[in-house]
DNA sequence: CTTTTAACTTGCAGTGACTGCAACATAATC
DNA sequence: GATTATGTTGCAGTCACTGCAAGTTAAAAG
């Protein structure tokens, strides 16, 4: 499935535990709630010593969350600065990189979905993890729309700009997310469609014009 | 200060302990870090039991937050759905009440700040109490929103303009909110001009016309 | 294939946040 | 001034999490 064929067997080990531990976390924590599973618990149920699972996740809530930290494609970044696609939302999207977690994984991730809805502190937390995300967009953009800046605009305004850009391209790909679940159970693969872009618009107009 | 007069003696230690809890938290958290203050040092300092430090505040963040709740001015809340003012996005701001703590330990509420903006679990916790406001808007924008729904609209399309909505404002006043705080440091008092608006506009056109 | 080395796994002892309970103290009420 | 409600505190206990050191096993070196 992934790219890379070399795996050593205490890497195989490693990622097999890992794995075993999130899978008894998250159904233990959907079946008794959040907070009536014990770290102990989880370790029972997935037969580990307590201090190997802090020795994986360092915290309860990491072993729910998973270890998966997103990651941006440099080199699309890159080209994305020197494009001249004036559909910069849509295109922007593209420097993150899908993680083949999503697919290989579907229940596991629809089951961690549940209780980060069901649970704020949860989605809290995965939140602030995904937060390099929209802050590197953020410098992309910048970058971007520095190029092409008027020359009366100052950086800080440019700047600005691109902060309130990133935040509104969060916005957006969270609500097509949203829809995604809505309409069917698959998560992989969610594009960020114009839908978003106009139908922001038509709210702005809607709310001042 | 307040309106209410009558304050009985043991309200009024009760706030005085609270407050002087506050102070020294943060002071604490301010001086050595979070994670290296720990209750026992707050209660020491603040002359309580570990026991009453948790019968007021229940969590240590919360010592640090504070108790302050935002609230809704409902009868503000009601005039606004029946209201016909176009400018929506100004006129919204308004049912939420302005406590007059902000007004009262300015140098509190500064301190908080620094802390807040330093220690992302802290903003994430504050965001999330802070939660109800915007969920209130969107409860409110919608029944102004389907008063004036074209026929074609379905509820859930209304409810969905009423959710982005409700995020480009709380989007718009966090924006005025950083810029209020680089431009001084009055706190109070903080205005959500047309500007964050228009800026909000201009940043969608240039992003995908 | 054996030796050495590096990377785990685990137990243990300890810290710090937080809770329930029961005793005591004091403000509020009658 | 007696009664009642409320607040303060100590204590014992649970749970998340950490550092350390001993034992085990994969990996690298010879």
């Amino acid at each position: 499935m992934t790219g890379e064929g070399e795996q050593t067997l205490r890497q195989r080990r490693a990622a097999a535990t890992a794995l075993n531990i999130e899978t008894h976390a998250v159904a233990l924590a959907l079946e008794h709630g959040l907070d009536n599973v014990t770290v102990e618990m989880i370790c029972a149920a997935s037969s580990v010593s307590a201090r190997t699972f802090f020795n994986y996740f360092g915290t309860k809530d990491n072993a729910i969350l998973g270890n998966f930290v997103p990651e941006i494609d440099e080199s699309k970044a890159r080209e994305f600065i020197a494009s001249n696609n004036p559909d910069i939302l849509g295109e922007v999207i593209g420097i993150v990189k899908v993680p083949d977690h999503l697919v290989d994984h579907q229940e596991l991730e629809f089951n961690r979905m549940k209780l980060l809805i069901e649970n704020p502190v949860l989605m809290a937390k995965q939140r602030e993890r995904y937060a390099i995300v929209p802050k590197k967009v953020e410098q992309i953009l910048f970058l971007r729309l520095r190029r092409d800046a008027p020359t009366h605009e100052t950086e800080q305004e440019t700047q600005d700009v691109a902060t309130l850009a990133s935040e509104l391209i969060a916005l957006a790909f969270r609500y097509t997310l949203t829809q995604t679940i809505r309409n069917g159970p698959q998560l992989a693969n969610v594009p960020l469609p114009a839908d978003a872009v106009a139908l922001l618009k038509s709210v702005m107009t809607r709310l001042s014009a």
